[in-house]
DNA sequence: TGCACATTTCATGAATTATGCAATTACAAG
DNA sequence: CTTGTAATTGCATAATTCATGAAATGTGCA
């Protein structure tokens, strides 16, 4: 129990930032560039950069370069699971169909 | 949408620390008393009782007074609904029939 | 090469949180 | 009213977190 308690503890600190919840609420719909997060969630490049960094440290988030933009998606399928249920409870609508998220990885960077 | 993020991170920040989460994982299968919930967790009594005063603080749980000894319960429906989410997800077993977690509280003390 | 853009990294400081121990309050029983 | 147990509070210190601005990295294009 203990070890479990760990683990689910990191996942939730992860999620338990504003920032990091929309950021993830963003990238639950679909790859985002970071510089189109940024702008979605209200924050500027370096703080914006911080905060995908903890995702991309917990395995959450992967990138993607194209050009010079980098793109993000949801890696972590328990996360998704999480995003899901809380979009469900808190948001109303019968969010994310978890099919639509995708989990390869191809073109990895971090 | 930033509302609701705010509203969920911060019930997410308390749960995310091992010691707490293991409270609540007790606490979702009954009431306890803090020294019982000191010695499940593994925590000294004022390590213990901090934690309880954040999932106080954060309307998560109540307390009531019975003789010397003090007994806390969930009283926030939301962290029951999270914590069976992720007792069903991350500890196997098909977990906790939310209408075994008595809501009302009478004897109130925090 | 050199400039512009997107993004990250680094260093700093303010604010919050964690943790261990001493002191205190609350209650029961002799 | 003293003693013992339960639980909380307060305090000091260590450790994290987060925003910010300056500098560095990587890419595309003239």
């Amino acid at each position: 129990m203990e070890q479990t308690a760990n683990r689910v503890s990191a996942l939730l600190k992860a999620l338990s930032h504003r920032d990091r919840l929309m950021t993830l609420c963003h990238l639950a719909q679909g790859e985002m560039s970071a510089g189109e997060l940024g702008e979605a969630v209200g924050r500027k490049a370096p703080a914006m950069s911080q905060q995908l960094s903890v995702l991309r440290r917990e395995g959450i988030i992967a990138s993607r370069r194209e050009g010079q933009l980098i793109y993000y998606r949801i890696v972590e399928e328990d996360a998704v699971a999480i995003m899901s249920f809380l979009y469900e409870r808190f948001c109303g609508v019968d969010g994310l169909d978890p099919a639509r998220i995708e989990i390869p990885c191809e073109g990895e960077i971090a």
